[in-house]
DNA sequence: TCTGAATTTAATCATTTGATTAATTCATTT
DNA sequence: AAATGAATTAATCAAATGATTAAATTCAGA
């Protein structure tokens, strides 16, 4: 494996990437973007043209990385609704595990309308048209299936919504984080399923 | 009713209060807030010194009002488990319903450590010294009583977390949003329980 | 009414920040 | 090697922004 040197364009969008994930759009200075790729401000502006374009590519890439292998999951048709709900918390989990602060930067910034993500968030394909949702309403007619859906997402991804909070003030540490979360891999499917019943 | 004018302080916090939430601490200029306060820009520094120590005045409001009812329910050592679910339920939706981006600008802020808030929220309180905590843990000894807390407050405050996106792509306009929220009043609770069983 | 303190305003400062410009270096082609 | 265009840099600009100053005004109490 060689060791590959970044193209100045990826040295900066990583660097974009982690410098937004951890201040956000507006809390993140372009000449902090650019020191933590090591090159001159005035490249970001001759790669990306402005702050706002560099942020939506970031964005993009965001947006792919935590929904990207989920669509496939809750859109496939030959799969049963159980094997989709522990299929998807593996998968959600590990994303999360690698990525914790991506829901609340997703979600801050678009309540603050940061940029239009209309075009890239792939809401469509996640609540209208998967084919979990008309498994959920076949089992649970009675119920709007919007419900399960979100308590799923919800208890996926507030451990790592709230982990700020419980290392603020020393809850957990690292190790413990992990093996919460770990034991929530097997749990939320559970509980899932018995709200499902 | 007499109507009151609110005192020159009252009114900055409040415009304060609203653009912080909007555009959390780095997207909010002093300028906006003066503005929406209708005051002149430097009263602003008149009776709060600096852009910081207005934030966090605010912030210790926004923290007061999400937690200050519900610290005594969760903490009251009469009443049964069942009980404190119920009365946090109701309790938890509709201060959210009425300060529905209160928690993304929470978290988001403790997130982007804006500001100290070790010495303003009361995690101990919730988490640690809370008697549900205790109550739990009698119910269900080889769980991580954690996992249940988390589990009702990312359930209740998730709705309202992702709410911008339900927004954006008109999945839900504000009435089917409040009739949706209703409905989780009363099952959140229920699958709370059936948790604990 | 008078007086001094509190409040409010207009104007301005100093710094930060996103962006641009012009010069220089580098790589590739001929 | 000369030519050409892409990549990179240092320097600087203009606007935005938090903060301050000093003067003007209002207000409460004597």
């Amino acid at each position: 494996m060689a060791i590959e040197e970044l193209s100045t364009e990826d040295k900066i969008l990583l660097a974009a990437s982690k410098v937004f994930t951890e201040k956000g759009f507006s809390g993140a200075r372009t000449r902090d973007i650019a020191e933590e790729a090591g090159i001159n401000l005035a490249l970001l502006n001759y790669y990306f043209r402005t702050k706002e374009k560099l942020f939506e590519q970031v964005m993009k890439v965001k947006i792919v990385l935590l929904f990207g292998q989920i669509i496939p999951i809750v859109t496939n048709e030959k799969s049963t609704l159980e094997e989709k709900i522990d299929l998807a918390s593996v998968k959600y989990f590990e994303i999360l595990s690698k990525n914790p602060n991506l829901p609340i930067f997703i979600l801050s910034e678009i309540q603050k309308k940061t940029s239009d993500i209309k075009p890239i968030l792939p809401v469509e394909k996640v609540l209208k048209n998967s084919f979990i949702i008309k498994q959920i309403q076949e089992r649970k007619p009675e119920l709007n299936p919007f419900h399960i859906l979100l308590n799923f997402l919800s208890m996926t991804a507030f451990p790592f919504v709230v982990k700020p909070i419980l290392q603020t003030f020393d809850l957990m540490n690292d190790e413990e984080f992990q093996q919460f979360v770990e034991e929530r891999k097997t749990l939320v499917p559970l509980w899932i399923k018995i709200m499902l019943n």
